[in-house]
DNA sequence: CCGATACGAGACTGTTCCGTATCGATAGTT
DNA sequence: AACTATCGATACGGAACAGTCTCGTATCGG
């Protein structure tokens, strides 16, 4: 499955879906090595971090051939980084509980991920210099988890599982941010149970009950 | 008041405190013109974008009048980023709403100014490429500010304010990590009144009350 | 005025990296 | 076999930038 919706790999000008062109044909193995040695070198230096010569260096590769597929570095990324995709839990319905807690499983389970991770730094970093990658991860990663959260809390004010004056915007920032914030910035050893602190935390509430 | 911890200006071989050093003395003007021109550039072009031939000409300042009082960049960008500082406001103990409301409207107005807003790059970004920039904003900025919520909370607990169960870390992940997640991702409409939505969130919980 | 240091400006060197061009070899089609 | 596009490798031009150095000038103490 080749993501074709951004410039994915230049197959040259319009010869038909099927008709074969001359030439030796061009290696699929490369283009796989280019994607995965671009995710490798994403996750360990960076986005800054991410030279051409090193990713074709690392796939054993020449650069011509990264240049044959994609006009330039910003495309490599989009299309590496788009590559990326983590399965989304479908909301079973049980409880507004379980819900949450597995798409914030998941969210962890992504930062644990370096290669995934990396990608949050998008958001707050560098990424306003790459206006088109940002709106590609935005809307392919944010957004749509995001949009989960905020209809499964939805439908637990629907049904009267949650407090009807449930702020929705604030508590699925509060689930998303609280990721984010986790262990970046100290390496807290809160890990195993950490989503579900966070939902339990959230629904529960710090206010005392008399 | 110099920064004096980490290489501040290099005031050159030890000469006593009061002595007088013969020749021109440094230009005071230039020093805030280039600690200013730092700080204006990093908030605009990012991290990388801090490049001293630009600050030079921000500053109208040579670029020998920056080497001579930093060795390198690195040491330009923690001085001018150490002196952003911002006032932490005191727990003045009435409630923990309104103490945590205090410190959580400070760090909302920190994120609305770009010069500081940057700094949360450094978090989730490049800032491992740089850790000693890293290592002295968490000392700094982050650490303090997290050690507040968490003494506020704690102290909500004793008083029996807040429930006895109340998770403190997961708490303060909840409302720092809130306001990291707010806004970038989506210009959120949620400014004026975001705080103190965030505080009542938190406390409140969302699980609905038979 | 003199010596010492700082000043702004910018030339200069060395490095890094993007993107292009070229090489002989290779793997397909016709 | 002839043809053609891709292969890995590498040289190259050009730009950006860090850090050093050298101008001629300005500002201090003595």
């Amino acid at each position: 499955m080749q993501p074709v919706t951004v410039a994915g790999p230049d197959t040259g000008p319009a010869t038909g879906p099927i008709a074969r062109r001359p030439g030796r044909p061009r290696s699929e193995q490369a283009e796989q090595a280019i994607i995965e040695a671009t995710l490798d070198v994403f996750a360990e230096q960076g986005f800054e971090g991410v030279c051409v010569e090193l990713v074709a260096a690392r796939a054993g590769v020449g650069k011509a051939t990264i240049y044959r597929r994609w006009p330039n570095k910003e495309e490599l990324l989009l299309a590496a980084l788009g590559s990326l995709k983590s399965p989304y839990p479908e909301p079973q319905g049980d409880s507004v509980r379980e819900d949450l807690l597995a798409i914030i499983e998941v969210m962890c389970a992504d930062k644990a991920d370096p290669r995934k991770a990396r990608r949050y730094a998008l958001l707050l970093g560098e990424g306003e210099k790459y206006p088109r990658l940002m709106a590609r991860y935005k809307a392919e990663v944010v957004e749509p988890r995001r949009d989960m959260i905020r209809s499964v809390i939805r439908r637990g004010i629907g049904t009267g599982e949650l407090r009807p004056d449930t702020d929705v915007e604030i508590s699925m920032l509060t689930l998303t941010g609280a990721i984010m914030a986790q262990e970046k910035s100290l390496d807290g050893k809160l890990d195993g149970d950490f989503a579900a602190r966070l939902v339990d935390g959230l629904l529960r509430g710090c206010t005392a009950r008399p």
